[in-house]
DNA sequence: ATGGCTGGTAGAACCAGA
């Protein structure tokens, strides 16, 4: 059961709340950039993937100085690892295993009794579309596959972010020509992310703001000579939420010029603006 | 059609990313 928790509001009154997602691609060696982001747009709350790190190595210290005192933690050694950042409370920790081999992808928490944030790094799926057992690519089913049962059995308003390493639309992809025997953007895994949306009625913030006729990218490769002039980019990293929760939602925001900063990771932040 | 780059960890002719 989960514990009362104190509102985040008094009645009658609105708090804005923006709530960040970025695959940072290592958090210690991107403090830097971490640290101006979080300067230059304050967003609540951060939630981070691909931070490989420990839990006990965790820059905890660069955040609490910034004011964000609340942390929860999901990392291993090596690769993979979410954290959520926040300068609110944070409540009921939960950590999915959703590949059910140990890997650390999931980071859940209540934030003040409104709604629960899911934070999730689903795995990429390797280099080719290739079913067979034990596939990289087949994992990566089964994990939107065991999200979608998880989703079937939610009963609180719920925001779900993260890198979810799909791109579902045609312009969410700078060729979808190109890349439709892509891991990424494959007939296959649209099909495994419209089911997990559907189980819920998750509304895909981004496109609610931008919409579905206009190119939107998050992430562009580390391998081209210039990504911006290239622009093959491709939108892996989302924001839903559960239908309760779309009015409150009053703006997304797709932080382009984060990828030419210093040591850039190859995603770049995405924000959310709610009102409550 | 291909290869291009990146960080962590081990000390790789690695792994994983996407």
């Amino acid at each position: 059961m989960l514990r009362p928790l104190p509102p985040l509001k008094h009645p009658g009154m609105t708090t804005t709340l923006r709530i960040a997602s970025w695959n940072i691609n290592s958090v210690r060696f991107r403090i830097d950039i971490v640290e101006r982001f979080l300067r230059d747009h304050g967003p609540d709350i951060l939630c981070l993937q691909e931070t490989k790190v420990v839990d006990e190595q965790f820059p905890e210290g660069a955040f609490r100085q910034l004011g964000y005192n609340h942390i929860a933690l999901n990392g291993q050694p090596m690769h993979h690892g979410v954290a959520i950042i926040s300068k609110v409370p944070l409540h009921n920790r939960t950590a999915e295993d959703w590949q059910a081999n140990g890997e650390a992808r999931h980071v859940g928490v209540e934030v003040a009794g409104s709604f629960r944030l899911e934070n999730v790094y689903v795995p990429a799926g390797g280099e080719a579309p290739d079913f067979t057992d034990g596939s990289k690519f087949r994992q990566k089913l089964d994990f939107v596959g065991r999200m979608t049962e998880w989703s079937r059995a939610l009963n609180k308003p719920t925001i779900l972010t993260g890198d979810f390493n799909i791109a579902p639309l045609e312009t969410d992809v700078w060729s979808h020509k190109q890349l439709v025997n892509v891991v990424s953007h494959t007939a296959v895994e649209i099909e495994a992310l419209d089911k997990l949306q559907a189980t819920a009625n998750w509304v895909d913030l981004a496109r609610q703001f931008i919409p579905p006729e206009e190119p939107l990218f998050t992430w562009w490769s580390y391998r081209a000579q210039d990504w911006e002039t290239s622009n093959r980019g491709r939108r892996l990293d989302h924001m839903w939420v559960t239908p309760d929760l779309l009015d409150k939602a009053v703006s997304h925001v797709v932080h382009k010029p984060v990828r030419n900063w210093g040591k850039p990771s190859d995603h770049i932040p995405i924000v959310t603006e709610f009102r409550l």
